[in-house]
DNA sequence: CTTCTAGTGCAACATTGTAGCATCTGGCGT
DNA sequence: ACGCCAGATGCTACAATGTTGCACTAGAAG
């Protein structure tokens, strides 16, 4: 575990460039890491990796999954991005703002956006049986998001 | 862990058997739904869908996997059983025991048991944008459990 | 510019879950 | 007890998501 608070030589202050995340974790600053990455920082909300999938081919970046899968794990493994789990069995990505900053997620089921709710804290450890050991909670609430509405069935929806 | 055998379709009191909840719901009762709602009402933990599908083998009961998962969608959809998503990509099941009974589960990461804690409450909404609702909240801890120890790389365990 | 190796791209595979359809059977009426 | 038939089952085939192995490309260091 490494210290991703490099910044830049010029703006010690400014959030460091993807580029400069990228390097200072010690790997090559490549097309897809970088393009992944800014993909990341310019979203709202948390991308699967289809969206991303689709971005990246958008850009004429990116011809293979399986590299997205890597570049993405790379990334989570470095510690520049969070991984989670919605309800479908697709993986979800986050960048890392703040180091120790976890806050839950809302899935909807209908569509299936994800969405980030900073003010909510993912209330960590209770009761545990001896032994156990905790790494990190994930609170996720589910629900029908305002574009695919409360209750009534969109059916044309998705 | 708590199963006291006291269910005659005489005392309304008890805690009705897998027959008649699934009687009560409206579906036929097949030695397929019997045996998963047995499992999982004799289960301390709740059981993935490999779990359930070995104990159904070695009783000779279900030949397919799609039953059983058409088995378990039935008893989700009616209220019987709930759906939980592992940090893996492959539901868990427990049974419903009390209506808006709620709890966490840990996930380990290492072996993929998980465990009920039934203390710990989902805590559930809070600010979210207009026009989203939600339905549930699933909290999910993720460590490592007593048996995959606590940080020492314990390659043979699974 | 050359070299070394991390990263990429491809193909094949693994796991988890669904869809369609023929067959069987639990519960019902008779 | 008998037969009916929609609901359940058991196939096979398929879809979605993620992983592994290996040959090839291209960052970046010298």
């Amino acid at each position: 575990m490494n210290e991703p608070h490099i910044h830049s030589p010029a703006s010690p202050n400014a959030r460091p460039t993807a580029r400069e995340q990228i390097a200072a974790c010690g790997g090559r600053v490549t097309r897809t890491r970088l393009a992944v990455l800014e993909a990341l920082h310019g979203s709202a909300h948390p991308l699967s990796h289809d969206e991303l999938g689709d971005m990246l081919a958008a850009e004429a970046i990116a011809h293979d999954r399986v590299t997205l899968y890597r570049a993405l794990d790379w990334l989570v493994e470095r510690g520049l991005a969070r991984r989670i789990a919605g309800g479908d069995r697709a993986w979800r990505f986050e960048v890392v703002r703040g180091a120790a900053h976890r806050h839950a997620h809302f899935h909807c089921d209908r569509c299936g956006q994800v969405l980030c709710l900073e003010q909510l804290e993912a209330a960590p450890a209770a009761a545990l049986p001896t032994g156990y050991s905790v790494e990190r909670a994930e609170l996720v609430l589910h629900g029908h998001c305002a574009a695919c509405g409360p209750e009534h069935s969109a059916a044309e929806i998705r």
